[in-house]
DNA sequence: GTCTATAAATTGATAGAC
DNA sequence: GTCTATCAATTTATAGAC
């Protein structure tokens, strides 16, 4: 079936393409003329494969969350240690750190876009939910490793504000160097955390 | 000199409508005309004071910029503890706490999306400059603490980053709760870090 | 200085040939 | 299924009357 292989191959290059810009312009500044450039797909054809721009985007952030949650899938199975997969979690943005220090975290960066978009609009919470699973297997992670279902919630949303907070300085100023750094002190935060030198009473 | 005086007034006016609307919708769905409707001016007068929509967004940021500035300096008089002023900074978000659930940080998100526009455009990086108050500012309280220079600047980082990140998240899951709890996890973590439970070294 | 009307450009979306 | 040509709407920016 020669037909729906070149279909599903074009939907997908359209999909890396519109995934790549959305990421280094955004959702406003990527006109379908520029997708389809880049996928080097003609302009006309964009919309038998996507009616609007808008479920275009759609597309791009269900390829995010497959990708997410393929790559936590791979961690909860290549390591038997939650603070072993939680490190990983902090170390990702390093994957990319290049790409983070030009353009921000993907997901982050998507996500707070498409939140200014009109309130109802279904695109305009479909990229909060990367950002929900995160939090979610970081506190998954957390109850394995014993607290409680609140605790291991706050820490988990902890955990992921502290790395995007830290992706978003490090775009902002332009610096793998500053990603780098601050990744090594919430590692660090995570292990006094973990394991506290002390007692954790105040003075 | 009335006519000055009235020019004056509008032209604040249309800064404060600006100011609204890009936190709350951004400046790519914020049009010249929505904001000369909120600011109660005529359409084609919004060019006789700002030449460009890039200008009028420049005069945003320059705003929220004296608005920050002028908070931390507030700050600086009335608090002679360098620890009560950036409890004072992590607190603030509170004080609009419903606008940060619903609209992200007012200078975060705008800074995120100023950054995907063309680079080499003034505008792109006009504003990063606003979070780089935020972290100087905070490195010189740590300063005051008798931290270092690096560790001082790697702090006010981590403090910045965790609040950024906090804000981000509130917004996206829309929680003032979460806004709250998570922001005294930031205090917590800063009066830990100053006078720590105990000794620092790793089990 | 103020405002109306409109030009000019971009772009999302569609119609229809092949 | 594929692609060209074009429509329709939005929006920045300007020209020019008052």
């Amino acid at each position: 079936m020669p037909a729906a292989y070149a279909s599903l191959e074009k939907r997908s290059e359209l999909v890396r393409a519109a995934k790549e810009l959305l990421h280094e312009q955004g959702f406003h500044r990527t006109s379908l003329a520029h997708v389809a450039e880049r996928a080097r797909v003609p302009l006309g054809n964009v919309h038998y494969y996507f009616k609007t721009k808008e479920s275009l985007a759609e597309a791009v952030i269900a390829a995010h969350g497959a990708e997410i949650s393929a790559q936590f899938q791979a961690w909860t199975e290549n390591f038997s240690d939650p603070r072993q997969r939680l490190r990983r979690l902090i170390r990702w943005p390093l994957d990319g750190a290049e790409h983070v220090a030009r353009f921000g975290c993907p997901h982050g960066s998507l996500c707070q876009e498409l939140e200014k978009l009109e309130a109802g609009t279904p695109l305009a919470t479909a990229g909060a939910r990367l950002l929900a699973v995160y939090v979610d297997w970081a506190e998954l992670q957390f109850r394995a490793l014993g607290r409680r279902a609140k605790d291991a919630r706050a820490l988990a949303l902890q955990l992921v504000s502290s790395v995007q907070g830290t992706m978003l300085l490090a775009h902002t100023l332009r610096s793998t160097e500053l990603l780098a750094e601050q990744l090594r002190r919430v590692e660090r935060w995570l292990g006094d955390t973990l394991s506290p030198p002390q007692a954790r009473s105040r003075a």
